[in-house]
DNA sequence: CCGACACGCAACCTTCGGTTGCGCATCGGG
DNA sequence: CCCGATGCGCAACCGAAGGTTGCGTGTCGG
């Protein structure tokens, strides 16, 4: 049900900050960790080691450019971790919906016996 | 974007452990912390820590019942749970598409320019 | 050329997940 | 009825992760 990789991306993922962090690099594309820190209630020195972990897992790429190194996301892998989450929903989701139908089937039943 | 609810949620659900942990009680039913543990490779204890976290969020329930202590999950609260996930699933989605949507166009305009 | 800026590294603190080691309540067979 | 077995909670302890401050270094630009 759940494999290695998916337990990296998703403690990647499961950070707020990192989400976040995540978030603005989608809206305003490209960022350095210390434009990012502008926007995050951490400092530059947590961003730049949340940005490691990402990097870690491929969510996002580092590439050098003078004295900045501007970060961007890994559009593919962002992609596959979306699939994990939304493949977690759906068996929890389908879970859900045999208990509730399983649960009407008794409360049918109970109606059928009160009948006696 | 997220709410601090959102992010008690993502964080309760975030561990590995504890996913598996609601995969165990949706497949098996209700179910206490040592039955829970014997399917773990935890300890006990740190499942009986892991179902407070998921007891306070609200994720699952405990009941005491004689010597035991029997938890099940809260469809509610799990359902809750699960839109979230696909929530952010989807706004990233659609930021990829987006994205891609525009890089593409880029290429279109470089494949105009090279006509030149 | 030198101040300003962006970064990495290191030390330190706190929180969290995990374990071991208790003590206490409850259940159940002799 | 009683005592061992069982299930649990609490406390102490440990390592890893997230966060901060402080400092050194490289690069940019007036």
């Amino acid at each position: 049900m759940s494999t290695a990789i998916d337990d990296d991306l998703w403690s990647a993922v499961g950070d707020p900050i990192r989400r976040t962090m995540i978030d603005l690099l989608l809206a305003g594309g490209p960022g350095t960790a210390t434009s990012l820190s502008e926007r995050l209630p951490v400092t530059r020195q947590a961003v730049s080691k949340h940005l490691a972990v990402l990097d870690r897992v491929g969510l996002v790429h580092g590439t050098p450019a003078g004295r900045e190194r501007r970060y961007q996301v890994d559009e593919a892998q962002l992609a596959r971790a979306v699939a994990q989450l939304s493949a977690v929903g759906a068996t929890w989701d389908a879970r859900l919906r045999r208990i509730k139908r399983i649960a009407e089937a008794i409360d049918r039943s109970r109606d059928n016996n009160r009948g006696d």
